[in-house]
DNA sequence: TGTCGTGATCTGTGATCACAGTTAGGTTGG
DNA sequence: CCAACCTAACTGTGATCACAGATCACGACA
């Protein structure tokens, strides 16, 4: 005796980024052909993908198919496919004794994420910076405004500043014109999002300190100045610092 | 009243690429340990992983959840998580009608599979070439030779030269010693090993020009010189002149 | 007091069933 | 002879049940 499920539709998290086939300017009917697409097993993956993105599924958490299931309003067979889809991603995993929690990466693993993060995440920066659109750079100035805005907010709006941190990063590999490389990037945040976002939400003051608003904003100038190189560095600047950072908190485990 | 479940081993398709519980020399205790921790839908997410990289499922071909179960004396379920992993990574969709096959790539997503091919797979290539052992080199070289006489041989040893090429590949990119690089370059294999190897079965005048014979022998003596550069100019052709015939084949879609 | 055994309760996995939607094939009416 | 409809057999999705294994707490024994 469980469910009302196909109902449930008040998720506080996130809004779903829908790969939407919906025509840019549909008629009323539009939305109801694209909504229906989407299975109860796609929605929940996003539910957890967003809360891993963002931080608010700590390293080492554990999760149980059947908790989650419940505090989702559907049946374990949803929960079950998504949590299977992250641990094929290895963005979940499961223990020896069947328990499934989010990876607690080691400081060697960390450091790989970082360096591959690095030559991706620069490599779509560059190529967004050749042929990004004045409205795309607009748009990702603000964000960049919004994150500043949040991080600099007393007290700091923490939630608003990941978000807009996101929003901005994505902003701008979506300017590459690269699907592809767009999802392989997503991947690799899910795996860095746990750590460095629950640290961005534990210590307001890496915000303070600045560095992340600053690099965020050579990043907008490189942009402006089509200049794929300076949008590079100031991005990979972006990502090592904040590494720097991640590993001189000591939250990562020795293995 | 169907399935003999748990016991049926014989799927007729390939060798399981077992995390055999067998030790090499373990004392009694030993074996006991380690025996197998692997899931039923595990073992059809590699059967159908590999029969995806090697080419023998085409693009556009459909797949049945029951009909593949069957085939491989499971149960709808695992087969089920299989491919809904697959889904997720974009190397399986689901058409309008629920229907499941392999994804027909546009000319756009296949060039744009083979620019982040090019970047991530050179990268790797690069790291390897820096850090490879004598003794990965020795293991690469001889998948070298391996694909070459595959490739040579009368008839051309079609599956062979495949297995080869993709042992090749993936010697070197593991040699890097970036277990998260590799995981990603493997999903892009899975979205580019039906196309890429469909036809190298289908036409075994490629394997006798000899391009990627000679791509092969040239990225073998930059590793033995340790030149990255020369490394990753030579995979860089292989990957560009398979790609470029490809496009040649008129096989991918116009979207 | 410390330690081992034991059982209740949790875990994910797999099977089976029910269902809604689509597709294809065959038949019937024009 | 062609077209349209209608039925029957498929499709994946979701729910429910059964099960093996692991964990943890409680209790008994040393």
């Amino acid at each position: 005796m469980t469910a009302p499920v196909q109902s449930s539709r008040r998720s506080p998290t996130s809004g779903l980024a829908a790969t939407a086939p919906a025509a840019p300017e549909g008629g009323a009917l539009d939305e109801i052909g694209s909504l229906a697409r989407e299975t109860l097993g796609e929605r929940v993956t996003e539910e957890l993908r967003a809360l891993l993105v963002s931080g608010r599924l700590a390293p080492g958490e554990k999760l149980s198919l059947r908790r989650v299931a419940e505090a989702l309003g559907v049946s374990m067979m949803p929960v079950r496919e998504a949590v299977n889809r992250l641990v094929a991603d290895k963005a979940l995993e499961v223990l020896p004794g069947r328990a499934v929690r989010v990876p607690v990466l080691t400081l060697a693993q960390f450091r790989e994420l970082t360096r591959v993060r690095l030559v991706v995440e620069g490599f779509a920066a560059e190529e967004a910076t050749k042929i990004a659109t004045p409205n795309q750079i607009a748009v990702i100035a603000s964000h960049e405004q919004a994150f500043r805005k949040a991080a600099s907010a007393d007290p700091p709006d923490l939630a608003g500043a990941v978000a807009a941190n996101r929003n901005l990063h994505f902003a701008l590999y979506e300017a590459a014109g690269m699907p592809l490389l767009v999802e392989t990037i997503e991947r690799l945040w899910l795996k860095a999002g746990p750590i460095l976002n629950l640290d961005m939400r534990a210590e307001a003051r890496r915000l303070d300190r600045g560095s992340a608003v600053l690099m965020h904003a050579a990043l907008v100038v490189a942009l402006r100045e089509r200049d794929p190189a300076a949008a590079r560095k100031a991005l990979a600047e972006d990502i090592q610092q904040a590494a720097d950072h991640i590993e001189g908190t000591g939250r990562l485990a020795s293995g």
